[in-house]
DNA sequence: TTACTATAGTTAACAGCGTAAAGTTGTTGA
DNA sequence: TCAACAACTTTACGCTGTTAACTATAGTAA
């Protein structure tokens, strides 16, 4: 009698239907300002509901973050598979990250401009195995091409691949903090190709 | 009579005090953790006198945070007025801005890494005349000044500011968000440094 | 079929939050 | 001496994330 499966699905729907609500919630208005009484309301159960299937908030939100990220991943790993020239293929990696980000600002600002008081004990994943390893392995290895084919001066890869990541990372948050509201951004096309172009012309031989 | 006087004195005695016993759990636990009620128990005042002195929570943050960037800017004018090489003032400003925002980790935090969502109406002020634009403003003087020296290559220097900008604000702030143990961080003088050498090679002639 | 048990969900409650309104003093100028 | 004012406190509102205790239901074993 398949009972148990038959159980163990609506288990997942429900979960899966939190999630979506969830997802909707903090893209639209943010992480902070979504209580938990706000999903459940959303979904028709009792706010209490949610907590036989997820500990607690922040766990909602690292498995959405997740979810995000694996995007990010699969359109790295497209431009990996594409062969290009190593430069080319750093290019275009870094301008697939800052759309990325700013595409998925909410996400992107919870997992890399807060974290670290978010990630207050109980984390077992960590960095280690999580999505923003293997998007930042993604970039490790572009520069690693780079270097390989004798484009990159005497620093070595590791060095080379976080300048670039803080780099991108940067222009990306302070792109998603500051609207052209409260800074006199150039335009922003600009600012991003010339940003690559510097940290590439920078770590150039 | 001066007693108009001394109360005026006494006002401002306490609307120091609050500000000291604010800035004081706020950079030891972080604005977001700290209540009104707590700093309110420190002072040995009632919760709500806070209110005759401060509009709410963020009107105390936002004057912290003000004092605090006018110390980076008191820093930068400093080098400013030490009459370097163009590059060499460049790269002073840039390590002096790092190692600030390392040093001031949560007003850092609070002003470049959540503002748009905090600034949420009611802030007069904005960035116009703010400190944080007077510290930029010196970023883009100095940036000037390379410039004019020949130094830097074809890109208007309101573009090459923020470039340099973002890309400082990158460092500083995922050293703040992820500390080593969260990612596996090369050592970190040598990143800086590294940096900081790349952004101002790669706008180099 | 009946009795028991595990599961899924709910209601009520706790302790905390930022903040507004009303109430209480003590000092001062008329 | 009395009214006005300032400084401050008490009380209260409506939120928050989360725990504990309760209820209903569905599945299983006797």
């Amino acid at each position: 009698m398949g009972t148990r499966e038959r159980r163990e699905r609506e288990r997942e729907a429900l979960r899966g239907e939190i999630l979506a609500a969830a997802r909707e919630l903090f893209i639209s208005e943010g992480y902070e300002r979504v209580s938990m009484r706000r999903i459940a309301e959303r979904i028709e159960y009792s706010p209490t509901t949610i907590y036989l299937y997820f500990r607690d908030k922040s766990e909602i939100l690292d498995e959405i973050c997740e979810q995000t990220f694996a995007r990010l991943a699969k359109s790295l790993e497209r431009i990996e598979g594409k062969g290009l020239d190593p430069l080319e293929g750093l290019r275009e990696g870094c301008q697939a990250y800052i759309q990325f980000g700013l595409r998925n600002r909410h996400q992107y600002r919870l997992t890399f401009m807060v974290s670290s008081e978010r990630m207050d004990r109980h984390d077992e994943s960590g960095y280690e195995g999580s999505m923003g390893e293997r998007a930042f392995g993604f970039l490790e290895r572009a520069v690693a091409r780079c270097a390989e084919a004798g484009y990159v001066r005497e620093v070595e890869v590791a060095v080379a691949s976080q300048v670039v990541w803080v780099t991108i990372h940067g222009l990306t948050s302070l792109l998603i903090t500051l609207d052209s509201e409260d800074f006199p951004w150039v335009e922003k096309k600009r600012l991003i190709g010339e940003t690559i172009e510097t940290v590439i012309r920078g770590l150039k031989k």
